[in-house]
DNA sequence: CCATTTCTACCCACTATTACCCACTTAGTT
DNA sequence: AACTAAGTGGGTAATAGTGGGTAGAAATGG
């Protein structure tokens, strides 16, 4: 089981690659076999999973029934923008050009730690974000039964 | 158990035939025998399963009831759009001129992997899709619970 | 039933893209 | 200060995608 944790400032080169921290990759469990996927998240953002972590929601996402409207987009969304992909020799991933977009990923990323999956965000939309949700933070932790 | 994912952009030649992107041809089981079978989709795209996928799909559509309207409705329309067909030595797949109309294709496609099956969607269709459904995607998200 | 025409499937060649590899730079550690 | 590890950039070879030509099969008409 993985628990990713930390943020980390980070540059996508020319080729639409970015650096995966060494400390993620480290922590990879060995049934990820090298290999994540890499999808557009909730918010404007790209969640990457290990192999393994993503083989868990693609079994849910079968569970969706074809019939249902909203199941199909869901499942569309999901699977649509997700890309599998394994690191290369320096630890990084490639990006494919329609997740860049829909997370507005130009060229300086933040790449996050969140337990089960990492983030990738453009850092100007990550530090809007965290300010205007700043507000609210304490607020939500009252509905939060832990 | 197949597991399409990911998003292509293509464009169909003037012979009508469309290429399958290598990754989801590395990925059809063996039981599919370089068979895939193309039908009308629900939302206005088009289904490509592997043969080894479709047979389910038949399986359930057996069990529907012939005397119930909607049934035979349902029966016909995946029926009745299918075709079935093999790869050529470059990986294309000719589709039959009633369902490039019914997907409203013209030239450019975006092909997009929904785990058991490909869909083959118009460009620009699929772009309004995807744009339209972005707003409900985070709400649609909290209904479904994972 | 045969001949002609159209359509389809197969094959080859060109172009674009991707993935792999190597080298350099920067930062952190001893 | 030197060494090691991590991040960045770019070149090249292999692979994937596109377009088009040709031969065989099917359909149509005489």
């Amino acid at each position: 089981m993985s628990s990713f944790k930390g943020q980390y400032q980070y540059s996508l080169d020319d080729k639409g690659r970015v650096n995966i921290p060494a400390k993620f990759r480290k922590a990879l469990p060995p049934e990820a076999n090298e290999t994540f996927v890499v999808t557009r998240g909730l918010e404007q953002c790209l969640f990457v999973y290990p192999l393994d972590e993503w083989k868990k929601i693609e079994d849910k996402l079968r569970g969706l029934s074809m019939t249902q409207k909203n199941h199909r987009l869901f499942v569309r969304m999901m699977t649509a923008h997700a890309s599998e992909g394994q690191f290369d020799k320096q630890g990084r991933i490639p990006i494919p050009a329609p997740l860049l977009q829909t997370a507005g990923i130009q060229k300086e990323v933040i790449i996050i730690g969140a337990l089960d999956h990492i983030e990738i965000w453009a850092t100007h939309i990550f530090k809007d974000y965290i300010e205007k949700s700043s507000e609210s933070y304490e607020q939500i932790a009252e509905t939060i039964m832990f």
